[in-house]
Formats: structure tokens, C-alpha cells, sequence
DNA sequence: CAGGATCCGCTACGATACTG
DNA sequence: CAGTATCGTAGCGGATCCTG
């Protein structure tokens, strides 16, 4: 490689992972769901410190990148359950493996 | 695992390795350095959409969190170069991987 | 139960000018 | 060459209240 074009910022694929994983409860919210699909509810009992309007936000955005699928049921009460697509179950060996990183390395 | 510990939040793993990477620009330029070790000016003409401003402080942190190490040669005109750390190694294939699955994932 | 609607502060990000 | 020093801004993240 001569040029290093393959750094150059807005067409890499580098950052476009940056974009949609950027949202500070992203990875956790994948990470979550990897293990099995969950309710609205569940999450949001699992990250009390997440406020609604946030987690809805976060759901959204992982949803409109195809992160996550959302499973509306017509029920009453409603329900709504969230899981991983092919495209987000892809992922997360990474976040497995930057959890591990983490683990492994950021004992301060 | 009856409890979902594992994602409580503040004390979870991922949660640094999220603070530690959220800059917009971190994943891009410990990618750079990746490579090989890089001048100051080297890695500004390669992003130019980063300002120096910003450049220096991504860089710093980067250094705070020893993930890049910063070596500065008594000469004149002064010479700075950057280089991964062994912490910042080890992450470098965790990088790859968000890379090509951008890469094969996000045509859009 | 699973959200939507507002409002708002903070700080991440950036533009510009200057320096050892 | 490799940075600092200031200042300005947008939007992310959050608090709070309301609804089908």
C-alpha cells in the first residue's frame, strides 16, 4: 500500500461502526440481548440508570440500523420484545471480545 | 447465571472500554497507528477533518489510558512520534474485526 | 406495559489564532 | 514541527410529566 487511503475517514467502514455503536448504552443494550431476546421491561429493570426516554431512544436507533428487531405483539397489555438480527448476532463476538479486553486489561 | 450481574453497569468491563474508545476519533486513529508508528504530522495530513486542537487531545487521552505511547525527541525542530502500547496491541485485533464487519455489513 | 412529548444542561466537538 | 489558548456551538444524554 502506497497511499493510505484506506484511513480516509467518512467512506471507511471504521466509522461507520463508530456512528451507530456510539450511543453510550449501545454496546451494553447488544451485549444484553445476545443472550437471549428481552421485553422492554426486563432492559430497563436491568439498567435502572438508563431513563426511559433514553433506553427508547437507544432501542430506536439500534432498530433503524438493524442491530436489533422489535416484535410488537397485540396484546393487552402490550407487549414488545426486543432481539439481535443476523446482522447484530455477527457482532457480538466482537463486544464479547472487547468485554473480555476490559477485563483482562483495565484492572486499575 | 440465575442473575444478571454481569451488565450492571458502572463496574462492568465494557462500560470503560466504551468511555475509553467513545471519541469520535479514537478507533480511527488507534487503527492508524496500528500500522506502524506515526509522526504528529503524519497523522494530521492523514485525517485532515481533524483539527489540531482536537487531534491533541484525542491523542492525550489516548495516552492517559495507556493505549498509545507518546515519545519525544530532544531535537530540533522537535519530533513526536506515537505508538500503540502493548494494551493498545492487544486491542488492535478487536479493530480489525469492527472494520471488516463494517465492511462486509454496512453496504449500504 | 411500553412508550411519547418537552425541556434543558453539559461537554464533546470544532474554528481560529497564536507559540516554543 | 508540534503543539497551546480561546471561544463558540450542536446535539447527546437526561429529568420530568403524560398517554394508547
Amino acid at each position: 500500500m502506497t497511499k493510505n487511503t484506506k484511513f480516509r475517514t467518512p467512506d471507511c467502514g471504521l466509522s461507520k461502526v463508530q456512528q451507530m455503536l456510539g450511543g453510550k448504552w449501545k454496546l451494553l443494550l447488544l451485549w444484553y440481548l445476545s443472550e437471549k431476546p428481552r421485553r422492554f421491561g426486563e432492559i430497563r429493570r436491568c439498567f435502572p440508570e438508563i431513563t426511559e426516554a433514553m433506553l427508547t431512544k437507544q432501542l430506536r436507533e439500534l432498530e433503524q440500523d438493524k442491530l436489533i428487531y422489535r416484535e410488537v405483539f397485540k396484546v393487552v397489555p402490550p407487549r414488545v420484545e426486543y432481539s439481535l438480527t443476523d446482522l447484530g448476532s455477527k457482532f457480538s463476538p466482537i463486544i464479547e471480545a472487547m468485554h473480555e479486553w476490559g477485563e483482562e486489561n483495565l484492572k486499575d
